[in-house]
DNA sequence: GACTTCTATTGACCGTCGTCTATATACTGT
DNA sequence: ACAGTATATAGACGACGGTCAATAGAAGTC
């Protein structure tokens, strides 16, 4: 049953209690957020931690950079308006980002 | 590994074709909408959409409501909100919902 | 009560997903 | 080149989830 819908997509990326811990790091954090970091906030392994990033990247949730040894993540510049996007097609919501 | 989080369980409830399918349906609604009506737009037995509608119902996305033989169902009040709420926290964004 | 229609539940099957250990790859230093 | 650290991949395993056929429950009609 491949979803083929990249709004389903996303919001399957997002509906995982790690993967919501990752995000709200994320937009909790002025900046990128190093891989490593999201190692302790949730108490699953390197490698599980791993996994998520790279279901969240396909999804279009975050970007990564690469400095040097260490990688670092970030929300996706248009994550908040395919989430409006989304909102306003299940609820009429009218939704603008606040400048942060 | 039990949820635990509503917001979680709100978006599991949210990311899958057929129950997305059935919200924008309710969405794009002026009413509520019949159970059997939700049996042509996804092509699924109906056991499985009572299914589905189980699971937003227990989510808190959707409430239903029972005229002689039909059930009705709609988005929950609170949906918008809560909607927002998760948005709010995972991207910084300020919303308003347009009045219908 | 008997019958029909609408909705929910049961039970089973099977694919997908989250997790781990083990291993590989990438980069930085010495 | 070698060692060490950071991240990703491979493979396996168990659990959860979506689906269906069959059945049960609820409400109306005759």
């Amino acid at each position: 049953m491949k979803s083929t819908d990249p709004d389903v997509e996303l919001l399957q990326a997002i509906a995982d209690p790690v993967r919501l811990s990752i995000l709200r790091q994320l937009a909790a954090s002025p900046g990128s957020v190093c891989a490593c970091d999201f190692t302790d906030c949730c108490d699953v392994s390197q490698p599980t931690v791993s996994h998520h990033l790279k279901v969240l990247r396909e999804a279009g949730a975050v970007t990564t950079e690469r400095r040097g040894t260490y990688i670092y993540y970030d929300l996706a510049p248009d994550f908040a308006r395919r989430w409006t996007g989304i909102g306003a097609s299940l609820a009429g919501l009218v939704s603008v980002t606040a400048a942060s």
